[in-house]
DNA sequence: TCTGGGGTCCTAGGACCC
DNA sequence: TCTGGGGTCCTAGGACCC
């Protein structure tokens, strides 16, 4: 069944909204990335900024080497997941088959209401101007229309700003013919390499390439998914909207201001980190059965272990308990640059209070902390996937852009 | 004043059981 | 007593995504 698939790209979103809240950046080169004194990078950077080559990634002092007028923005999560919600909103107007890919993307699957390339793109303009009228016209977005999910992502990328491309059964060939390794998800700098090694550099000699040939060299299932990619093909469906996938891990990572040899500065910001995690488990009713650790040395190298409990947990100091008997045995060999811990083996707890007193009182506790951080705490960035179960992040100051007119 | 932070999936090897 | 095979689970590490 030929199926009709949008991939929607939110366009240099964060940097986009941080200009739509504050007139004052609008129509200048703004580059959003983390909080000032923290060692951070660019994470979005707005068309002005792109325009002198600010581009993802790039560190504070690089990109101000492009463009000296660069201003910086502190980025502020909250404020792009909750606009993120009205767009999932506005989508699911037209679709029960919507993914939340991350915070700037979304797949759409409207096979069931669509007959004819005609239909397709006058259904994705009615939903572009649903999104202008709805949120605003300085936000815009790229849409890609193709027959599976892939192609669809290669379609939004390739008009930008607010486009729209549809890429049906005759323009695949030309496209997996130009198309070059470097723009493909799922083709990473790394697999890029390897297959250059192979004389493959485009969609088209990927898709030629022996299959057998490919799974011998990256295994079975990557093998398979290399030469899909390499003919345009992607199975994979958009999952229906209320079906989401259970969180597998959670974890957070702190990238210290300055490199370390002290354990005690280390153990600090573990035991910080694994509240963290604890607060997240316990708000979104998880547990986890394993806890890992993370250092990373000052050349970027780093070390690993993770330690499985007889018993699920959600509390942040036990987490940190566990973390912490893992890196009392480690000998730090190198400064440290990157502290890290996380659980894994999650279940959905579906926690009811204990009867046992003590317990009791913990657990009392625990909520009470759980409301003061939430209010008042930090801004963990939370996975877009979850977005549609709740968001619960309120936007302090945040001006609807009706407001502006 | 080199390189953030949040995840997922696949692979390969070893342990263990039948 | 020796030998083999299959299946499953666990774990570390690598690659990729936004």
């Amino acid at each position: 069944m030929r199926r009709t698939i949008l991939h929607i790209d939110m366009n240099s979103y964060f940097a986009s909204v941080e200009q739509m809240c504050n007139p004052f950046l609008r129509g200048k080169p703004i580059a959003v990335g983390g909080a000032p004194g923290t060692r951070t990078i660019v994470i979005a950077a707005s068309r002005e900024a792109k325009r002198y080559g600010v581009s993802l990634g790039m560190l504070h002092h690089e990109a101000l080497a492009c463009c000296p007028d660069l201003l910086f923005i502190e980025g502020d999560p909250a404020k792009y997941t909750d606009l993120t919600q009205t767009f999932i909103d506005i989508c699911k107007r037209y679709t029960d088959r919507l993914e939340v890919y991350s915070v700037d993307e979304l797949f759409l699957d409207l096979t069931s209401w669509i007959k004819s390339k005609e239909d397709a793109l006058r259904i994705a303009r009615y939903l572009k101007e649903d999104l202008r009228r709805e949120v605003g016209d300085y936000l815009t977005c790229s849409v890609g229309i193709a027959p599976n999910r892939m192609l669809a992502k290669l379609g939004s990328d390739m008009q930008k700003p607010d486009g729209l491309v549809v890429i049906d059964d005759q323009a695949i060939p030309a496209i997996l013919e130009w198309v070059e390794m470097v723009d493909m998800p799922g083709i990473g700098p790394r697999l890029k390499i390897r297959l250059g090694d192979l004389g493959i550099r485009t969609l088209k000699q990927l898709g030629g390439y022996p299959l057998a040939s490919l799974q011998q060299l990256f295994g079975p299932v990557n093998g398979q998914r290399l030469s899909d990619i390499g003919r345009g093909i992607d199975h994979a469906p958009v999952p229906y909207v209320d079906d989401i996938a259970p969180t597998k891990s959670m974890g957070h990572t702190y990238t210290l201001s300055a490199d370390t040899r002290s354990k005690d500065e280390i153990y600090g910001h573990l035991l910080r980190l694994a509240e963290k995690v604890g607060r997240r488990l316990r708000r979104d009713s998880y547990e986890g059965r394993r806890v890992w650790v993370y250092l990373r040395w000052d050349d970027f190298t780093g070390r690993h272990e993770a330690v499985t409990l007889p018993r699920y947990i959600d509390d942040g100091y036990e987490i940190y308990r566990c973390g912490r008997q893992i890196m009392d045995q480690w000998y730090l060999v190198k400064p440290v640059r990157l502290v890290g811990i996380g659980a894994t083996m999650l279940k959905q707890s579906g926690k009811q209070l204990t009867v046992l007193p003590d317990e009791h009182k913990r657990e009392g506790l625990v909520k009470a902390q759980d409301v003061i951080n939430d209010r008042y705490g930090e801004q963990t960035i939370q996975r877009a996937r979850t977005l549609n179960v709740r968001l619960r992040t309120k936007v302090g100051g945040f001006k609807t852009p009706h407001q502006f007119h």
